[in-house]
DNA sequence: ATCACAATACCCCTTTCGGGGGATCTCAAA
DNA sequence: TTTGAGATCCCCCGAAAGGGGTATTGTGAT
């Protein structure tokens, strides 16, 4: 039986990448390729898929609430986030919500062919490229929360942040008093370990919060 | 005669996927496929190619400065920008600096042979999806002084602040006086029209210069 | 039912920012 | 050669940010 692969990435070049690749491949078919979170569902609703190749980065829905879905509602599924970034942040949360391998887009076709292999057999996968630093993700995601959640109210004070408004101009925006928004972006520093805005806006970017 | 092409993009999958869309066009040949600007260069010191499809983000050396270094010391290579976004201050400066066509990353294969095809031409091709966007850009670019040049001091101080640093330990780590850093902090400021840090290192990521 | 946490608001205090100037000096371009 | 831009330094001043607390709600999970 082939493995059937479903491609979800907002990038139509890395999709034809994708399915040129597979082709000389001979027991895996690309039974779909789409190109957000939500299309993942809709195919998912009328198909069936033994991979899903998940890009974090997409409109609509993002690659760490579809594998939340995906995990949940078809566990068969075995998703393989892939993404731009070597960020440990990210492949935490895609293995908290599920992910049974992770890739860069940086890799090679041989090692995401490899990949493909280990997660049907039940096993995960992660890049060589990340490794190393797997066993110091294992052991803070134990010891420490590392991974922390960011309320939709920080979100709020954060887009505003990023747009350049102060604490007073926000709290306007919001209704709510500036002291609060302080509190806020007071919690979202400490989160972000970020000694000041600046820092926190670049890595609220970098880590996909914005 | 074959259209030699030259391949730039730090990521391994992207490559694979341009070489295997291109395996399947006849009179187009992939020369070379490397991960960064400076790669680009050494390249082609030493071979020759006609279209240089260039990534916009790339490390070490990014898109914009290949390009212009490119299109400086070779010509008559052509360059096609290739970016995940559509933003016209990508497309703007590329322009500037001599690139022959853009495209999205989204953009099919179909799309991406027939800039290649035009820009052998010496024809100019933008992605479909910014067609509409280009009246505009020309206008701008003409009228208006939206393109302003970050000078290297100035990208220093941009890149300590994105991490966090308070303008005294800017200063400390140029070995220059805080005032100095101040000053040039302002000058980022009016720049990229920010109200304050935290949007000053928004409007720079977005805008390609971190 | 308890516990954790989000959301709200307030206090004090110090440091940093941000906006407005002005002033050299150098180097390259017009 | 003049002009302009980059880089450097300095002043003032008020507004914000940042760090440390405390505290009250409400809600959702255990």
């Amino acid at each position: 039986m082939d493995i059937r692969v479903l491609l979800a990435d907002d990038h139509q070049v890395l999709l034809d990448g994708f399915v040129s690749i597979f082709e000389s491949i001979e027991d895996v078919k690309v039974v779909g390729a789409v190109k957000n979170g939500q299309e993942v569902l809709d195919f998912l609703e009328e198909n069936q898929a033994d991979v899903l190749l998940l890009d974090i980065n997409m409109p609509v829905l993002n690659g760490v609430e579809t594998c939340k879905k995906v995990t949940r509602k078809y566990p068969d599924v075995k998703v393989i986030a892939l993404s731009m970034y070597d960020q440990q942040s990210y492949l935490k949360r895609m293995v908290q919500h599920g992910a049974s391998g992770y890739l860069l887009k940086d890799d090679s076709a041989e090692e995401i062919e490899k990949a493909i292999r280990a997660v049907t057999q039940g096993e995960r996968y992660v890049s060589s490229q990340l490794q190393d630093r797997l066993t110091s993700i294992d052991f803070l995601a134990r010891k420490n929360k590392t991974v922390f959640t960011v309320s939709k109210r920080e979100k709020e004070v954060l887009e505003l942040l990023s747009q350049g408004f102060t604490d007073q101009e926000i709290g306007e925006k919001l209704f709510i008093s500036f002291h609060t928004v302080k509190t806020h972006r007071k919690h979202l520093l400490s989160k972000f370990n970020a000694k000041n805005s600046a820092e926190l806006i670049k890595k609220a970017l970098e880590k996909g919060h914005l």
